[in-house]
DNA sequence: TCCCTTCATCGATGGACGTCGATGATGATA
DNA sequence: TATCATCATCGACGTCCATCGATGAAGGGA
């Protein structure tokens, strides 16, 4: 069989479908919300403490407060925790339903 | 009951063991190799395709041929990918147990 | 051998990110 | 009211990153 010189030779047939953008970017943008060491171990942190306040991040991490709260900010935008302040505290606690969405991303 | 005033109030008890700095890095370098539209999109080419040839990258992703190299270096250095060349073309495909290590991360 | 295709690397550039000190807002205490 | 503690925001600075054009390495075909 000789092949046509307009189509030389393909290492794959036409592409499939793309993963839509919205849905790459909202996923990119929760996992850039787990890819900094702080807020990996922030996460860490509220997985087996149901909920932690701020002043208790600072002294585990070896950060500044405004850098901490920095962190929790982007966490928070992300969806992946929530604050609740009570009096002088503010107080977070992980949103199972959004790391649990993350983690079927990953696969079934 | 009074409080002693050089211990005013506490929020919350003595600080438990925070994860292993380098845990939180290496999982932190793993999210961040996620942490981008362009690679969502490669992994999730790869989870329902076995194996892909960089010329489809650059042709179902809206990149430059080096721009796409650039993501699949980051994604092989983190261990999400693997590479193997055949004649002209490179192929990809994922790494199911380097995935999953992730997907673990998350929560059991 | 020469040319073409595929892919990786290099160098440069513009923008995003992590970090901190300073400041402001809010609540508790005296 | 005045003061103190907690926390968020602001502004600035240094570094890292995504992107591209240009170049190089390697293989296939004529």
């Amino acid at each position: 069989m000789q092949m046509l010189p307009v189509l030389p030779a393909l290492c794959c047939g036409p592409d499939t479908p793309v993963l839509a953008p919205a849905e790459r970017d909202v996923l990119a943008l929760r996992f850039k919300a787990l890819a900094d060491p702080a807020r990996v171990a922030i996460v860490n942190r509220l997985a087996t403490a149901e909920e932690v306040c701020v002043c208790d991040f600072v002294a585990a991490l070896d950060l500044s407060q405004p850098t901490v709260s920095h962190h929790l900010r982007i966490l928070r935008e992300a969806g992946l925790v929530e604050a609740s302040r009570r009096g002088t505290w503010a107080f977070y606690r992980l949103v199972p339903e959004a790391v649990g969405a993350l983690r079927d991303a990953l696969g079934a």
